[in-house]
DNA sequence: TTTTGAGTTGTTCGA
DNA sequence: GTCGAACAACTCAAA
């Protein structure tokens, strides 16, 4: 038989995986994942121990014979496929602009000796398949999702029984640092299919009225799992049709996997707006910079902003490398509405910490937030950090949890701390703005801004 | 080509 | 406390 190399990128799974069993019809399976310490070292420890998590599970669920190199894929695969007189490299398909970038230098690199050989991608649905009649994108989302869902998606592909694993020598598998008994998502294909199912079964239906509470574990937490292929969003869609369910709870969980897909697509036709504005009316914005910014850009990142329900959601940020999805919009709204900074700023912490960071998703996100993306919110919402806290985290447990400083306030009040008693609680920082003020100076620089 | 309806996630203010 | 209006038009999608 041939040496086929399958090379795991953001497919870290052997269920329901079909460029695997692609590999396995051109041969004997040579399991490989190329660690690239450029990215390796940038990354955060909540996010070093989960891709660790997930590769030690994958050494083991094929008989120990996961190949982990380290290096540049351009040069690292190549000399591999050489290396063990491969044919075929299998991967899922990359639609990302560094992964197109990536895998098109790895294509050269190998030239005659081996093909590469891009099966499926990571979406229930292709990025690039669904157009308007006319084949153009869509640039809003709801009329997307409608096509989308009238397109449907692949049945999952079958796990293989087993898989005739071919060998060769690999350096250590990375270790997973130690997180001083943090609470993070478990990784590992196993781990996801757990969560999922406990998801399904129990908080599916309740998803519709449940999911901004970041006080409580109602959301499915499949972000990082998905980012990194542990699960496919098909065989989750799969198993949801399957469940028999059905209602608001399925139907709003099925749109959030939706527009994962949309940013996707969205990312895919203008891959430049992973950096630049989606749309560019606000080019001619202007932003704070400078000193006294970067000290409050440090003050945000590390949960020290005076607001509590901000700094919760900042220091669970870096704790878990996870923050929850309705923290993820009052931060970002905090940072380029309260202090004035450019969305790409924030943009760019987050997919450093995020477990989950997700190029298109993030940054399409935070161009959301920003007003210059895709179904921008209106200039004119600025969230109102006590608001949120009082209305999402309704009893205070969220920021009691993350900030410790804010344990002796009981209930609703922790979200004002500073309309208790004479002075703040020890060590918990003033508020470094007035929000009320900030507004004010925000929807100015908007209005500014767009009568240009 | 023209027209029409619609568009993730909010806040504040005044009645 | 609750409710509706204002915030601002504009672009997109589809008939």
């Amino acid at each position: 038989m041939p040496t086929a190399i399958h090379w795991f990128r953001r497919d870290l799974r052997l269920g329901d995986n079909p460029a695997l069993l692609a590999a396995r019809e051109a041969g004997d399976v040579l399991p490989v994942f190329v660690l690239d310490p450029a990215i390796w070292e940038k990354s955060g420890d909540p996010r070093k121990h989960f891709l660790a998590g997930c590769l030690a599970e994958l050494h083991e669920a094929t008989d120990g014979r996961l190949v982990v190199r380290r290096g540049r894929p351009a040069d690292v695969v190549p000399a591999l496929a050489r290396e063990v007189g491969a044919d075929t490299v299998h991967v899922a398909g990359d639609t990302g602009p560094y992964g197109r970038q990536r895998d098109a230098a790895v294509e050269k690199a190998l030239g005659d000796d081996a093909e590469l050989v891009r099966t499926g991608s990571p979406y229930a649905v292709a990025p690039g398949t669904i157009t308007k009649d006319d084949g153009t994108p869509f640039k809003v989302f709801t009329p997307f999702s409608r096509r989308w869902r009238d397109h449907g998606w692949h049945e999952p592909a079958a796990r293989p029984r087993s898989v005739s694993w071919a060998r060769a020598d690999s350096e250590d598998l990375p270790e997973a640092p130690d997180l001083g008994g943090t609470e993070v998502l478990e990784p590992g294909e196993a781990a996801a299919r757990t969560r999922w199912k406990a998801f399904l079964d129990d908080r599916i239906e309740g998803y519709d009225d449940e999911r901004n509470r970041p006080d409580l574990d109602t959301t499915s937490r499949m972000s990082a799992h998905l980012h990194f292929g542990t699960v496919h969003p098909r065989t989750l869609l799969a198993d949801i049709a399957g469940s028999g369910k059905s209602g608001k709870g399925v139907e709003t969980y099925t749109t959030e996997l939706c527009w994962r897909d949309f940013y996707a697509d969205v990312l895919w036709h203008r891959p430049e707006t992973a950096r630049e504005y989606f749309n560019d009316e606000l080019r001619g914005m202007t932003y704070s910079t400078g000193k006294q910014a970067d000290e409050d850009f440090e003050a945000w990142a590390a949960g020290r902003t005076g607001f509590p329900v901000v700094d919760a959601a900042m220091r669970q940020l870096l704790a878990e490398g996870w923050m929850h999805n309705r923290m993820r919009m009052i931060t970002a709204s905090f940072l380029v509405k309260d202090l004035h900074q450019e969305w790409t700023r924030g943009a760019r912490y987050f997919m450093q910490h995020l477990v989950d960071g997700d190029l298109a998703s993030n940054n399409h996100g935070w161009q959301w937030v920003a007003g210059t993306g895709t179904d921008a919110a209106p200039y004119f919402r600025v969230f109102n950090p006590v608001t949120q806290g009082q209305k999402f985290d309704p009893d205070g447990d969220y920021v009691r949890r993350h900030v410790p400083e804010l344990r002796g306030i009981e209930g609703k009040k922790v979200h004002e701390p500073w309309t208790v008693g004479d002075a703040l609680p020890e060590g918990y920082p003033e508020r470094i703005v007035d929000h009320k003020h900030e507004r004010e100076v925000a929807l100015d620089r908007y209005a500014k801004a767009r009568g240009r």
